[in-house]
DNA sequence: TGTACCATACAGACAGGTCTGTAGCGCCGT
DNA sequence: ACGGCGCTACAGACCTGTCTGTATGGTACA
């Protein structure tokens, strides 16, 4: 999304770059968002200010506001890192199982499940940022849905290629219980929420299977 | 979930106030807590100002600090409060099943499932506070922990008396599905996360006891 | 080669508002 | 008279977002 810092002059003549003095435009804009993706995440949204996002980050805070209109907009592209992130790992997944949709689903599991048992896990970032704004309508929300979403469109694909009768309800049943961990792990026993999480699964669909 | 105006404390009707209270003062107490508790679900914690509460609650800022030494004991009680509300509400369900462990099961999961379906709800206090409060030594923190350690104990009592062969592990998924339940409910078709959660339950259920 | 131009970078002050928590004053009921 | 109450003002910190000013390094054209 962010892009290539290459030329596309529009209206204004014979000026063919917007590449700015250093080329670091791009760069500064990285260094921004990862450095509030960090801090967003480890202590909180609204916890963070943007001066605290800038002197972190080493930039100028009129380079934030050129780069993101609004600590809003920040907010909604950090999802959309998170959330492209999140989708990479998946497909890196999905790649290794292209014949095997159970094998493909437990390798999903798995790494879900190392991921919410890290030290420093600290929940699943749509799911609080949902629960630090309640205006559904906030450009962040609109991320967070449709993430969750997508989650359970392809927890749906891969239950219809199990062959189950009711793959949408197994898509549901699983999202549910994903969300759940994602939520849960703070709350249980460090280590406890991945086994935990790959062992229900795995109850549901051996009774999806049946059914 | 919260937020029944009428309910009026019912503590102290006005004669023993031999503590110095004159029975005002734990009705301005409750006005208060009352008054943030409905705030705090609905918009966020963080979001909340004392002065909204003070505002809203028709009572001075002096009053709220008498009664509460800073806003975090503030949202400690509030916390306090809704776990409170809840276990009034499972112990209830509780002592219609006595004899019925599976019966008492399935009554708990209509109850949620019919809380986490109502227009309003904005998921579990708990969890959203623990999303908003990084530190897990915050006092609401604290209180959220034990809450969701409650649940589990709660659980694991009635899987023990389902007799499934381990009822800890069948306590921790349906945390797990809980948890999960009280989060997606945002996420999901409105309506749709209580007949999920009961059927998900259910298969667990089944699935426990086989074993 | 030189020079004007342009986009971006950094630095820092500032505006206007909100936050938590405290203090002084007068009112009222016991 | 005393203690809790409401009201108002305040302190000091923090918030988002804007503004001014300066440095830097590419591109275009002479």
């Amino acid at each position: 999304m962010p892009a290539s810092p290459g030329s596309h002059s529009a209206g204004t003549p014979r000026n063919t770059n917007l590449d700015g003095a250093q080329g670091n435009s791009a760069e500064v804009r990285e260094r921004i968002l990862q450095t509030a993706s960090a801090l967003f995440y480890q202590r909180g949204v609204r916890a963070v200010g943007v001066d605290l996002v800038v002197d972190e980050a080493g930039v100028a805070k009129t380079s934030l506001y050129r780069h993101f209109r609004t600590k809003d907009d920040l907010i909604a592209a950090f999802l959309e890192r998170e959330d492209q992130d999140f989708w990479n790992g998946w497909t890196r997944v999905t790649e290794l199982h292209k014949t095997d949709p159970a094998a493909e689903l437990e390798a999903h599991l798995d790494w879900i499940g190392e991921r919410v048992g890290r030290p420093n896990y600290r929940g699943c970032p749509q799911l609080n940022v949902a629960a630090e704004f309640p205006d559904v309508d906030h450009p962040a929300r609109r991320v967070a849905s449709a993430h969750k979403q997508e989650l359970r469109r392809r927890l749906k694909g891969i239950a219809e290629r199990l062959r189950v009768k009711r793959p949408d309800e197994l898509a549901g049943q699983l999202s549910l219980l994903i969300n759940g961990a994602f939520v849960s792990s703070q709350m249980l026993s460090p280590g406890e929420a991945g086994p935990l999480l790959r062992a229900t699964a795995r109850a549901l669909i051996t009774a999806a299977r049946k059914q």
